[in-house]
DNA sequence: CGCTGTAGCGCG
DNA sequence: AAAGCGCGCTACAGCG
């Protein structure tokens, strides 16, 4: 313990060679500098992580694996990737100048390296490196700058950047933990389904049998299911006159050959997105670990790289399954936007029919619409844009009941219209016009611009509306969500602490406590020990509420959970 | 042969 | 119902 000089609240971390370097500054400003022996490395930040600083790396994503590999949890964490990308287009902050001319670190999500393509570092396009910066210097004039911005802009930033990185941190102990997959309920389903798998691989047999059912009752034996142009043509041969495979223009047509097709269909998709080549690639040890891409969606919703993490079909949900002994928590939020829309355009009549119930069923109780069907068509209408068909009808139905609602939705769309930028409630703005997007514009107001091209410009027009007006809804979205997360990893650390499995720089692996285990969008399963189920589902349901706290402060709307404590995820 | 673009469908 | 937001993945087509 360093007598003389106070616990580091930041240590900034950098490659040196094949060792480390560290810059720890204290509350105070007073910094010293270490360097740290490769083979040391992962014990020294185990040893440091007991003051509990904010971690500095450039890409969390770069370093936190090799730590969570070597047992080390770190507690919180400053991510300069994500944070720059926030913070260099943020209509909150007021001069973002210095981010933007350091074009080095606006580079896209980083990939762990022991899974990157060798040749990925010199395959740069024409924007910019691929590569976040890494050395000393550069990664400590970037957190200057940071903090520079952060020191002086709204409290909201401070709380969406912090909530960012601890997303990065969660990503990598998710994706280390892994959640946990039954392979033998998954391959009985399989088997079921498409039929026993010929030995050394090859089509299923059902999925065989169907296919020449189907192509017996289009009159051709040997035609390519898969391929688009040729079953068209068989289609049309056989008298069903459709212009795309697509199965909601196929669900429409009478003929004998649509039933199976449409069932040939949907076998072919299992077995070519979520079969016995997506388990060998994905699923190891009885763990499906997928890559997370925190902020990898504009609106800063997470995307996914590898594994499909994100399009998990539900029929699959039911190879989700405990370990012995252990149980799952899954909670999804009940109709997540609508509510954000409410909280954050201070719409009380909208909180009102929300508030404790179905939002749907609420608009259907006060005589907004007829049916829940009509309130869920009515809603996403509302936030998407839409202005033909039933929505186009119900959405004025909406814009009556609920006016600042709707006002805040109707203004983000205007904005966008406008080539303006629009920005979410802590402070995420949309990506500004691009060059293209201002010359079709442009050439619409030309004196001799002709229809096509003032027809082209309106089009690009409201289609940039329609995003403006729904990144608002999504972003803000996100960042409740993000919240919630960073909650639910808050109170597990504490409730692994107080039965004594924490998690520590000790050694013990994250799947050994209580941990997340899944993450996607507005739904969230945790794995945890039996006794501790009840426990961890009330940390979830306290999340939620501290969530919206953080975010909405005390307007008064709930955001409920569909919460189960189960074997497994499925329905 | 590898690359890119598109259709189609899975998720929220 | 495929019009109205955001994604990723697979397979095929079409290109050089």
């Amino acid at each position: 313990m360093n007598s003389t000089a106070a616990d580091p609240a930041f240590i900034l971390v950098a490659r040196d060679g094949v060792d480390y370097s560290a810059t720890l500054i204290d509350a105070h400003g007073a910094e010293r500098d270490e360097h740290v022996d490769a083979e040391s490395w992962t014990a020294w930040v185990a040893e440091h992580e007991r003051f509990t600083p904010r971690w500095v790396f450039n890409d969390v994503a770069l370093w936190y694996p090799a730590l969570l590999a070597a047992g080390v949890r770190i507690t919180r964490a400053h991510d300069l990737r994500l944070c720059h990308a926030i913070l260099r287009d943020s209509a909150l902050v007021v001069d973002g100048e210095s981010l933007r001319r350091a074009v080095a670190w606006n580079v896209a999500a980083g990939v762990e390296p022991s899974q990157q393509p060798a040749q990925a570092l010199f395959e740069l396009g024409n924007d910019g490196p691929r590569q976040v910066p890494g050395g000393g210097a550069e990664i400590r004039a970037e957190f200057d700058r940071q903090r520079a911005i952060l020191d002086a802009a709204d409290g909201r930033l401070r709380l969406l950047t912090v909530a960012e990185s601890t997303g990065a941190l969660i990503a990598a102990e998710m994706r280390s933990a892994g959640l946990p997959w039954d392979v033998a309920s998954h391959e009985q389903m399989l088997a079921e389904t498409l039929g026993e798998r010929p030995v050394g691989g090859g089509i299923p047999s059902i999925m065989l049998q169907r296919a020449d059912e189907v192509r017996a009752l289009l009159g051709d034996l040997t035609v390519s299911l898969e391929s688009q142009p040729k079953l068209l043509r068989a289609l049309h041969r056989a008298g069903v006159l459709v212009e795309s495979t697509s199965k909601w223009e196929l669900e429409d047509q009478q003929h004998p050959v649509i039933q199976p097709l449409l069932e040939y269909k949907k076998l072919s998709r299992l077995y070519s997105a979520n079969a016995w080549a997506w388990l060998a690639e994905w699923v190891k040890d009885d763990r499906f670990r997928p890559i997370y891409v925190p902020g990898g969606v504009v609106t800063g919703r997470w995307a996914s790289s590898g594994g499909g993490a994100l399009q998990i079909p539900r029929a699959l949900r039911t190879a989700v399954r405990a370990a012995p002994g252990w149980r799952l928590i899954v909670a999804d939020v009940a109709q997540l936007e609508p509510r954000v829309l409410a909280a954050m355009s201070g719409d009380v009549a909208m909180a009102d029919a929300a508030r404790g119930q179905d939002l749907y069923s609420g608009l259907v109780d006060r005589g907004i619409v007829a049916t829940r069907q009509e309130a869920k068509i009515a809603v996403l209408g509302a936030m998407y844009g839409s202005t033909t068909g039933e929505a186009g009808r119900l959405v004025p139905r909406l814009r009556r009941a609920f006016p600042l609602a709707m006002a805040m939705v109707d203004q983000a769309a205007q904005a966008g219209e406008d080539g303006g930028v629009v920005t979410t409630l802590l402070g995420r703005s949309s990506p500004s016009v691009s060059a293209e997007w201002t010359t079709v514009q442009r050439a619409a107001t030309d004196a001799d611009a002709d229809a096509g091209s003032e027809q082209r410009a309106r089009r690009s027009a409201r289609d940039r509306g329609r995003f403006t007006r729904n990144f608002i809804v999504q972003g803000t979205a996100a960042e409740w969500a993000l919240a919630w997360l960073a909650g639910i990893r808050q109170g597990l650390a504490e409730l692994g602490r107080t039965q004594g499995v924490a998690a520590t720089a000790s050694g013990a692996t994250f799947a050994e406590v209580p941990h997340l285990a899944f993450f996607l969008h507005d739904e969230v399963i945790l794995h945890v020990p039996e006794d501790l189920a009840e426990a961890s589902a009330q940390v979830v349901r306290d999340a939620a509420a501290r969530a919206a706290t953080l975010l909405f402060g005390a307007f008064p709307l709930d955001f409920p959970l569909d919460l189960k404590i189960a074997a497994d995820a499925g329905k």
